[in-house]
DNA sequence: ATATGTTAGTCTCAAAAAGAGACCAGCACT
DNA sequence: AGTGCTGGTCTCTTTTTGAGACTAACATAT
């Protein structure tokens, strides 16, 4: 009777453990998804996919995000190796973010999904309607 | 001196705000995007497209989620359009999840994401590692 | 000389989200 | 009567996020 579950738990293996069996924290797919799946990664790799920009731009374009959550979350994508950081030496310093090749590479998957999105907020939106309706 | 941000916010004001020229929780792009990009969405829908699945065999396949995020995502997803909650009335009552048709359509960019991070894992730990070894 | 603004951040504290695990009702089987 | 299965909910703790004050070093304006 679990055999079902067992088939597809080998399916979805790849994805929650990966080849080392190893704990979930070790799962690559998840590991690289959650990276670029949080709050503000989108909106910056959409940002930075059109042009580099400084610190400070980058706060005036998406002024919803917090300087903290702005500082954390570029750190966060140049330690994945989606972002180059260089700081140049003027006074006051100002320090540039671009994407680096992989992070266009991925930006490519990405942004069909936020292709996606804008196709299809209409229907999500719908769907959320009719849902709250129903349920109350 | 503005004129380059000014300019630039225009090429975001879609993702950012929408046409609706409203604030930020009227962004269509940024509405649909967080719904699936939370932590456990995109793991739900690589299950469910494989095939639909009940509760229990759900938290199974998924052990390292909790009962209580199981029942959130689902019933966000169920929501937001993506998948289809059926009650049979057996006794004890099972409850199957399927993807709806708007579902499968949003899976499909998904997918290449992951299949992005599957191919590209290998790239993006060691650009971790090359960061924590430099930055200590 | 003194006030003000700019740069790219950090620090602290409050609020929101997520996780762990106990608990529930209804029924079947033993 | 006891055990187990179903699909959840409730409460508590920990983690994550957000809001906003604060910093240092220099430029410009007064």
């Amino acid at each position: 009777m679990d055999g079902k579950i067992v088939n597809l738990r080998s399916k979805l293996e790849i994805y929650k453990a990966g080849s080392g069996g190893g704990n979930l924290a070790d799962c690559p797919v998840r590991d690289v998804i959650q990276g670029i799946s949080n709050k503000w990664s989108s909106l910056l790799m959409e940002a930075l996919a059109e042009k580099p920009y400084r610190f400070g731009e980058l706060r005036r374009l998406v002024p919803d995000i917090s300087q903290r959550m702005l500082t954390q979350t570029l750190h966060d994508l140049q330690r994945d190796g989606y972002v180059h950081r260089q700081v140049f030496p003027t006074k006051p310093p100002s320090v540039e973010y671009s994407l680096t090749d992989l992070g266009r590479s991925m930006f490519g998957p990405l942004h069909q999904l936020i292709q996606w999105a804008e196709l299809n907020h209409g229907a999500v939106r719908e769907a959320r309607k009719v849902f709250d309706a129903v349920e109350g």
